[in-house]
RNA sequence: GGGUAGGUGGUCGAGUGGUUAAUGGCACCAGACUGUAAAUCUGGCGACGAGAGUCUACGUUGGUUCGAAUCCAACCCUGCCCA
């Protein structure tokens, strides 16, 4: 019995959209999800008492590279695991630290070969070594739910040689990955590379799905490129990925990207978009971004939107949001992020209704009009 | 009253004869952000003008000079020290 399964209820007879839940060792997850990210063992900002009550979060992100250089994954194995370190008892993720093989080798602080990927540190310019292997172990250690295979994320744009090349070494990686899982009560997701080439994604797809893990990731979309090419990409591999297992759409948090995942048949999307935002002074709302530092809204005495329910529409204003963001009150990115994830987690609460309707895509068409997406 | 330091654009503060509408910081006004090197980054910020450009600016007045925020004189104001 494997420690992630997936449970399919319905699927939306206008689209590919799937209404299911994945079951963990720490519970189910209802989906479509959207997932908070903790890189840093913390979603920023947030307690776990509000990522349940207010958030109504199910399942949240750790980071394989960061915790690897701090605390140090022994030492959080030493404190009983990341759930019991940061106090969550609900279902986490780790990412492998292949998104750093891509954001960090932007910035040019690391370098690849086949055998893996050298860092030189952030925090102070150490170097590091990761392996698909010790990616495995600092996560087993680190005890997530569901652990992701170490790969390469592509620039956008890249070449075709350079990214079928990458792929290829992704799936090779995805081997010693699974060669390196030891742990039955966790699982372990393969992640489909290939860029924005079909051809590619075919076989990312066909090689990992060959290699039978528990769940499959799209990787390497959502990194810069036009929402054309996005969807393209998305609407392509989505449909394809097996259906007996979770789909996840790796690094995807805006509402509308949300929506179309959805409608591609996907079951869980991370980002770290709605709390970014947050920190930085913007809120989603169903009437579309409010950049609240602006100054129409300096006397703006309603809530962020008037259709949501989490504790910071239930309790502030525009204006008084505004105050604190302007003279930089912890406060104010602590009440914008309760609202941005909350607004996500609601926005896919309404999209599994929908799903059920048969109705995605005309709730996406009404979401865009209000939001004020052109598409 | 004597001595001394100084008065620069919203503010703090560089600049001490000519690429100076005047470095920076802050404030202010916008923009960006999508598996977190991110409570970060980018742009704007004298007035008028779409723009080329024109005008007005470095306490006040006057002077030296081809040319002054920068040099000189007087005056006004502020801080500090002494009486």
């Amino acid at each position: 019995m494997s420690a992630i399964t997936y449970e399919l209820l319905h699927v939306d007879k206008n689209s590919g959209a799937r209404r299911g839940v994945v079951h963990t060792p720490h519970g189910d997850i209802q989906t479509p999800v959207f997932m908070p990210v903790g890189t840093q063992a913390t979603v920023k900002a947030m307690t776990p008492e509000e990522l349940k009550e207010e958030v109504k979060a199910e399942i949240i992100l750790g980071n394989t590279y960061h915790l690897f250089l701090r605390p140090g994954h022994d030492l959080i194995k030493e404190a009983g695991g990341l759930h019991k370190f940061m106090n969550w008892d609900r279902p986490i993720l780790t990412d492998s630290g292949g998104f750093q093989v891509f954001s960090l080798g932007q910035a040019g602080l690391r370098k690849i070969t086949e055998e893996g990927a050298e860092f030189r540190s952030y925090l102070d310019g150490s170097k590091h070594y990761i392996t698909p292997e010790s990616s495995i172990e600092i996560q087993q250690a680190l005890g997530s739910d569901i652990m992701m295979c170490f790969d390469e994320c592509c620039p956008y744009p890249s070449t075709y040689e350079y990214t079928k090349a990458s792929m290829e070494r992704t799936t090779r990686w995805a081997e010693r990955c699974k060669n390196a899982w030891t742990k039955e009560n966790q699982g372990l997701f393969g992640i489909i590379q290939g860029g924005f080439f079909k051809d590619l994604r075919d076989i990312s797809l066909k090689d990992l799905e060959a290699m039978d893990f528990p769940g499959y990731a799209i990787g390497g979309i959502s990194v810069g490129e036009p929402k054309e090419e996005f969807l393209d990409i998305l609407n392509y591999t989505g449909p394809k990925m097996p259906e007996n297992k979770p789909r996840y759409l790796m690094g995807v948090g805006s509402p509308d990207y949300l929506i179309e995942a959805a409608l591609a048949g996907i079951d869980m999307c991370d980002c770290v978009l709605p709390t970014r935002l947050a920190r930085h002074g913007t809120a989603f709302s169903a009437n579309g971004k409010i950049v609240i530092k602006n100054k129409k809204y300096e006397r703006d005495f309603s809530p962020l939107d008037s259709e949501c329910d989490c504790y910071t529409c239930k309790n502030y204003t525009k204006a008084y949001i505004r105050h604190l963001i302007n003279m930089n009150e912890i406060l104010g990115m602590r009440l914008l992020s309760i609202h941005n994830l909350r607004f996500l987690t609601k926005l896919m609460e309404r999209v599994r209704i929908e799903i059920e309707h048969d109705n995605l895509k005309n709730f996406r068409d009404e979401f865009y009009k209000k939001y004020g997406y052109t598409k």
